[in-house]
DNA sequence: CATGAATGAGAGTTCATTCAT
DNA sequence: TATGAATGAACTCTCATTCAT
């Protein structure tokens, strides 16, 4: 459990620590991550390093932490305006923005993406589930289908799911016949279809 | 390079070993399986480890060749019954017999797939895509579609990447208010739509 | 590479780890000589070992420095008194300065020379025979002698490499019926005779 | 301790292996050559070589021995021709002819003698030695010198140490601005001079 | 508080030697 | 007698973590 400093400058060794964490997983992989190489990115001494994270796997948390944080952000953006587009087009601005966000830095969030199974990425993913169950939740009660739609959380389960990995693995080893746009066109499709929505994109 | 034994003892080591390093990292993580500890599980030497094996590394390989090639089989059972399915069948008769080889041995392939990043598994990915890609082709040849369908190759590597870690995520982390037959319904849904197919599942 | 320590502490074990590693070649081979075997005599970890070398050949190598180094005093000192001497004093005074330096500490560095061939000696041995040229022009520039020296830089040559080895054998498994004394005088002999020097040496 | 096999196969075995073993090491080092390696190299299973030696180490002392026969040969084949000739050119033909043996089969016995320290050398070196005692009582019994040689054992000892080392210096580290020429002449003068001889070589 | 030298358990890998076949 | 698969001790080197300064 990490020690939460409320100094000045120890809220800014945090947030070096947790940016050297991020970039060194990214640029030189998760074994490359050591204590030393991080703490040496920071500029700041191993000793400090385990002054404020009990271990490197409490690093490594706060690192996803963040991540998790701006993605809820990106989604939190777009939930203000679900209601009048659609589900297709909701999900395909989504899309983009989240897109957008994992590959900033130079993907660095994409590549950290990589590791999840290693990093414990279980409760990260539940916030996100939850924050899409929210939207959904709010876009049905301001577009009640004609029919009700079954499984609701079955499939929010499997597009969230489907999304995000298939995102992971299309930036860690991209398919060369396959472009992005399309990618998230499909994703949009696919969600419109599961709730019943009529194959009508708006025009891009 | 591992050499290829001839023997019977050899091969039943090799294989010891392929399974010891299987049942370690499904078991107890990718750290976790040490060249040590998936000897001492094989009941074998770290000497005899590496007269098999040229590295920790080539060992893992095996572990996802030996995957990746169960998976092809059960694939390739299926597709000599698509046409007379349909998409939506042919999917949840797939995501069936696939779901039950990765549960098989308490889920042991399922708990390995989560390291697909770390191990290396673009090759036996990249076969599976082909491998769907001639579905779809051999489908799409007897089940001529009334309007074409876009985007094929997209919709097939959005689909196999869902479907597989989409599954992966489900075994090694369950989300309590979904269940298997829903998961798999959704994605032979999915299918089915987005090859066009009307919304008629056969009865189960 | 080895990191130069500025520190106190630091600087006291490096010198610890050199003279380890000294002492175990030379009391229990090169063989012998392993890294945890070194730490261990020097009182240290293995951990510190490589914090200050970056592989054990990097040890071996501060040790060789160290021996060249102190031989380096040694012959320095004796230049100064070169010319006033004759040839024969000259050697026989050097080797003098020099087995003692060799036999110092129970024939360390005598046991350690052993091993040139292993140690990647070369740049030792190079400075040394440098010194030596330096030696011999100062003297010959002082007492020109009557014929020109005709291939002296063979002379050098041979006289270096035959005094070093000869001595090293000599210590590391001496001959029952052969002086240190004998041996020094003869190669003195044989430096005077090279340079054609009459045969009267002074009387010790 | 080696066993001494009187089969025809065994002996030939046994050649196959000493010679496996010195080719081993002057090509790839003493650390290189391995149990399996040498066995490998002479087509034999590593289970004769333990046959045949007692342990990797008693195959090296017969390499060893071999290159001492060798030269112990080359050293009687001058023998016979020793007093005509006087010191300087028996030296001088003597070193001609060692050198090409340990220059033969691109230099493997030189190559071999870098690790004499680690190759429990002793023994050989003193057969040699008093090969050369013997060469010189017999040529000053011929040639009996005006003044008595003072210390003959000791120049017998310098000599032939200084020759030895040097010349496996030489050749494995070459000095480029000293020919083999050089080296053997300067040996052969300080021969002569070590037994009074005039200076006067033959010419060659 | 910050530092970074020191620690030592542990990882991957090699290889001399044995022994069942 | 010949084989080479099997063994496991030993080696080099790394790195998370601590603690004296």
């Amino acid at each position: 459990m990490r020690k939460k400093p409320r100094q000045h400058r120890s809220r800014a060794m945090v947030e070096d620590l947790v940016e050297a964490a991020a970039i060194t997983i990214a640029e030189e992989g998760l074994e490359a991550a050591t204590a030393a190489r991080i703490a040496a990115r920071a500029g700041v001494s191993v000793g400090s390093f385990y002054q404020y994270f009990d271990s490197k796997e409490d690093l490594y948390a706060a690192v996803l932490e963040q991540i998790a944080g701006e993605l809820k952000t990106v989604v939190g953006r777009q939930l203000g305006s679900l209601s009048p587009k659609g589900m297709h087009d909701f999900v395909s601005d989504l899309l983009h923005d989240v897109w957008t966000l994992l590959e900033a830095n130079g993907g660095r969030y994409m590549h950290i993406s990589r590791y999840w199974a290693q990093l414990d990425s279980g409760p990260a993913m539940n916030e996100l589930e939850a924050q899409m169950h929210t939207a959904l939740a709010v876009y049905l009660m301001q577009n009640p289908p004609k029919q009700p739609i079954q499984d609701l959380q079955v499939k929010i389960y499997v597009l969230i799911n489907s999304v995000l990995f298939t995102t992971v693995r299309y930036i860690s080893d991209p398919a060369p016949h396959v472009s992005r746009e399309q990618v998230i066109e499909t994703f949009a499709s696919m969600a419109g279809l599961l709730v019943g929505e009529q194959r009508v994109a708006r025009k891009r």
